[in-house]
DNA sequence: AATATAATGTGTATAAAATACACATAAAAG
DNA sequence: CTTTTATGTGTATTTTATACACATTATATT
C-alpha cells in the first residue's frame, strides 16, 4: 500500500495571536478586519502565514508588528488547531498564542496591507470571525485565565511596574471574579511573579500605593 | 512592499507523539528505528506527516496505529515546535502529543515501511534522536507530569482498572519522588480523578487491593 | 490448624495554608 | 482642620497538607 504524497501535498501553517489588554476592569482583544480574500470584510486574530525564514514565535510578532507597531510583548504559545477545512484554500494548521498589552502604550493601524481596520473588542462583543478565529479566541481566553497565575504573561501590561490594587482589577477582570482585597495581596504575592519595586504610584485613591514589578523570570514551583 | 509568496510554499506539518508506558517502576518511551532517509538508521519519536484528510489527532492517531497497532489511547497535544531548520528537506512544524499506554496489551510492530526497528526505551538511555526528537521528548516527560495529576492521561495505562499501591509505584516512577503511601491516597482522591470500582485486585502484597478507574470526563477545578 | 509473613487499609495529631474579617494610615478635597 | 477616599496591615478561624502507627487480609510456613 503505497501513499499518496498528494495527501500531504500544499499544506501551510498560520501563527494566529489573541492580543489582549485590560483597561479600566475591561478585558479587550484586537481584531483587524481583512481586506483580502477569504474572509473579505470579516473581522479576525491578528495573523498570517508563517514565512519559511522564521520561527512560530517570530511569526507571530511579525504579524503583531504590522498591525500595532508594538516590539515588545511576552507572547506564549498554547495550542495547534488543526481542522481539515478551517482554511478554505488549503490545508492550514494555526498555531495559537496569547499576549497582553497596554493598549495606551501602542498605536494601532486602522489600515494596512492585509486590514482595512483594526479595533479592541470587548469579549461580549465578538462578532462572527474568519476562519475558525472565534474557537481560537475562547481557548485564547481560558490560556489567559491559567497563565495569569502562573507566569509573567501581564509584564507586558504593567512595563513601568503596577501597584495591587490595579492588579487586582485586572485579575477580577481577566478571571471574572471578585477577590478580598487583603487576601489577594496575599495570594498574589504567595504566586511569586512580584518584585517590590520600593516606590509609590498612585492608582484610584489618594493613598500612595507600593509599585511592584512582574519578574523576568518564573521559576517552576512543585506540583503534587 | 509586495511579500515574495516562495516565503511561505513548501511547509509540512508533522503530528509526533511520545508515547509512554509505566512498567514496575520503570517509565519507557517508544522508538522507532528509521528505514528512510532523511535519518535513515537513527531512533525517533513515533509520527510522520500529517494528511490532508486527517485532523492533528487522527493523524497522530493513524501513525501509532501503523506503528503499534493500538486504537485505544488517550493522547494530548501538547506543543508545536517549529525551529526554521528542524526538518532537513522541507520547512515542517511539528505538533507534539503525548500519550502512555499499558506496553503488555501492544504488539510492536518491528518492521513496517517505514521503519526497522522499534523498542521501549528507560528515559536514562535514550539516543541521538531524528530531527528535533530529543527536545520534543523532553518537554514531552515535563508535559506528562503536568497532566498526570489533572488528567485521565493514565486511563489508557490502566484500562481495567487499577490499585492504590500499584498507581502510586507509576506516580512515583513518573515524577521521580517518593510519598507516604497514606497521604498519596489521600491526595490521590482529592485530585478527583478516579472512581472506586467496589472491585479488588491483586497487586503485591497478599492482602486485595481496591480497584479504581480513571473517570472518563475530568472536570476542571477552580484556579486562584 | 496454628502461626508467621507481607503487603494493604485506615485514623489522628500537628503544621501549614487559605479564608473571613476590622481597623489604622496617607494624601487630597472641602 | 475635618472629611473623604482608597491604601496598608494583622489576627482568629477554618481548611488542607503533612507526619506518623496500628489493624486487616490472604498467603506461606510449620
Amino acid at each position: 500500500m503505497e501513499v499518496n504524497n498528494r495527501l500531504y501535498k500544499n499544506q501551510g501553517i498560520h501563527v494566529i495571536t489573541s492580543l489582549f489588554t485590560v483597561e479600566n476592569g475591561i478585558v479587550k482583544v484586537l481584531l483587524i478586519k481583512r481586506k483580502n480574500e477569504p474572509f473579505y470584510g470579516e473581522w479576525a486574530l491578528t495573523g498570517g502565514a508563517l514565512y519559511n525564514n522564521e520561527s512560530l514565535e517570530d511569526g507571530a510578532y511579525r504579524e503583531l508588528k504590522e498591525k500595532t507597531g508594538i516590539t515588545n510583548v511576552n507572547i506564549k504559545q498554547f495550542k495547534a488547531f488543526g481542522k481539515i477545512d478551517r482554511s478554505p484554500q488549503m490545508r492550514m494548521v494555526a498555531i495559537g498564542f496569547i499576549g497582553v498589552i497596554d493598549s495606551k502604550r501602542v498605536q494601532i493601524l486602522r489600515e494596512s496591507r492585509n486590514t482595512e481596520d483594526a479595533d479592541w473588542f470587548t469579549l461580549d462583543n465578538i462578532p462572527k470571525l474568519a476562519y475558525d478565529h472565534n474557537e481560537i479566541l475562547e481557548d485564547a481566553i481560558i490560556e489567559l485565565r491559567k497563565e495569569i497565575i502562573k507566569s509573567n504573561i501581564l509584564k507586558s501590561l504593567f512595563p513601568d511596574g503596577v501597584t495591587m490594587p490595579e492588579l487586582q482589577m485586572t485579575y477580577e477582570a481577566i478571571l471574572n471574579k471578585k477577590f478580598d482585597r487583603r487576601n489577594f495581596r496575599k495570594k498574589m504575592l504567595g504566586l511569586d511573579l512580584l518584585i517590590d519595586t520600593n516606590k509609590l504610584g498612585k492608582f484610584g485613591g489618594n493613598k500612595p500605593a507600593k509599585v511592584y514589578k512582574f519578574k523576568d523570570v518564573i521559576e517552576d514551583k512543585e506540583i503534587f
